[in-house]
DNA sequence: AAATAAGCGAGACGGTACGTCCTGTCTTAGC
DNA sequence: GCTAAGACAGGACGTACCGTCTCGCTTATTT
């Protein structure tokens, strides 16, 4: 019995966070500045979103929802390695989805709200992929029983976001064959 | 010819600092508020940091200068187990520095400055004794030979920053073991 | 289409600078002091004012629209008398108009937008004032034909000005007497 | 047993102040920016001034000392016309002096020390000139015995100042000649 | 069809931090 | 003892954004 919310000012709202992320950083993107290019009112934004990161999230989480893949017929280590790839691919592409990503994960470091949204909706489902093609390769006899999945997670993982965060160190295909050719959790 | 930097305000600034980020993370740490705290003047402030993440950052440093350690007896594994080891006593301590480290590492992310600091003054020094390790492990026949020497730095240090910034699971000692189990890097 | 503007903030904005120039001169209305004193945030003062002293000149303006007065049975002399005496009693009454007075004619001298706010709102009326009662005498045969009107203006008020702004003497009715004395624009 | 005040200073400092007030009022004439362009130290200007304020009417006062002039062969009215127009002059001349009496003369009006030195420095010495004129002029028969002779001085040259700091109108040798066509004191 | 309720743009407002400028005081060292 | 150099606390400046608050208009449902 109600005015529903309107689609299209969320979609611009998303586009004109992600823009300025790409454009100025996460500190382009305050609320101010997305509703005057989004063409809204700071309020509704405020309606909807706890802060500029949430809403760059969003952003984020809408923009590549298809990245868990179904592969049976790959091996472990190849499925491994297709993940770990596109992760690559997906900083490095056009940069757009990259900036968002590092802006948000650096803004989440000062954010407990923000943090527990990344954790659950982006990088949760990902571990979760990972793990299970883990657990599956030990129940294919590929992966070594022992091993803390957990901790092999972010073994195979973390090397990425860390050097996307740090810049030590180029974010690209050498550095997954490498951190594979380090990982000790193949039978 | 002048007046000397007073030894006395630099210290406060740095003590406030640390306890603020502590208290209430980066986003309490504002010139304003460590000023306040320290009994300084703001733009005594603004004259010796760029930004409170600066601030932060030469704390972290000042506390923590006589992390890089002699142990030419211990083995290759041992003494990376040592160094890893003493990264999570450090950041699970009392708190402090692990807020403070976080802090910092996340406002990184966005500030490419700070981030250039970080990585030369924190990150490299350690990255660079880590890496002497793995060469001396070559020389003594514990480490093999044709591996990535950056990426395996990364693959043990990694999960621990990764952790530390995300909270997905413990910075702990169990953590380092797994770890060091899942490293192939070992001959 | 929008929240307007609060009146009650705006009347509390222009008491608390006339009473702080009241007390400390224009020195101490400053927009953080007068933001203090009022309630209101120094933001909002920015907003509708572009000095403390234009604020003030605000506040002038307002407290003494009355002034013009019709007074078609007074001599030309009477009638400028009149106006010259009010002028004196507004500058000694309670002190506040005299030195708000003061203080925004002094402050002209050096704002140039400040001046002409000044001239158009205050000074202007009430030089047209003066002047039509001169040309009113003029036709009545009460004022001499060749005189320079602008500048008997000038000889009439601006000893009182002169005196408000170095206060070598008294601003009083003694003076306004001694100045018709010595005006000899009559015919 | 001590090493005396640097003349060289002092006269860089008054040069200083002149010239940064003609350039951008007594807002651009700060200590610290006089004592940039003077070569001086800052602690020096307030050792030997109040306030820049001060300092410019230092200068001021050191510039037109000469300005007291004695010409007993000429009439009451042709000697207060030619102090009259020396004001004049000295107001419209290069800009520099002028300037530099409207800044000291607007500030004067929020600084009670400031406009003791100048009632008694600049405007005393002139007002005693021209009050002894008028006197001198009663004596010779030329002046009107029973005017106020204070109350003639502001007649005569207030019009000058108030317009010097309105900029209602112009002062010229024209403001001149109307107002002593206005002056009623002459016998 | 009208009433109702929420969505929304516009903009005012208090609040807080920003980064800069100047003040007045101080400390140190050179002349 | 004058001076230059510069550190420091303090306070105002003008700006930006935040989060909240009226407003009044628009847009769907729901009686």
């Amino acid at each position: 019995m109600a005015r529903p919310r309107s689609e299209e000012t969320r979609r611009a709202a998303l586009i004109a966070a992600v823009d300025l992320v790409g454009e100025g950083g996460l500190v382009a993107a305050t609320f101010s500045a997305i509703a005057a290019r989004a063409g809204t009112s700071r309020v509704t934004l405020y309606k909807w979103w706890d802060s500029p990161a949430a809403l760059v999230l969003d952003a984020l989480l809408e923009g590549t929802t298809a990245s868990v893949t179904h592969a049976p017929e790959l091996s472990t280590r190849d499925a491994l390695a297709h993940q770990m790839h596109a992760l690559v691919e997906l900083l490095t592409d056009d940069g757009r989805t990259g900036a968002a990503l590092r802006a948000v994960t650096a803004q989440a470091g000062s954010d407990p709200a923000l943090r527990t949204e990344l954790v659950e909706h982006w990088l949760g489902p990902r571990r979760a992929v990972a793990a299970g093609l883990l657990q599956r390769g030990q129940a294919r006899g590929e992966v070594r029983e022992g091993i803390d999945v957990e901790a092999a997670v972010d073994v195979l993982f973390a090397p990425l976001y860390h050097r996307l965060l740090f810049g030590h160190g180029p974010v690209d295909d050498r550095l997954v064959d490498a951190v594979l050719d380090l990982f000790a959790g193949f039978a």
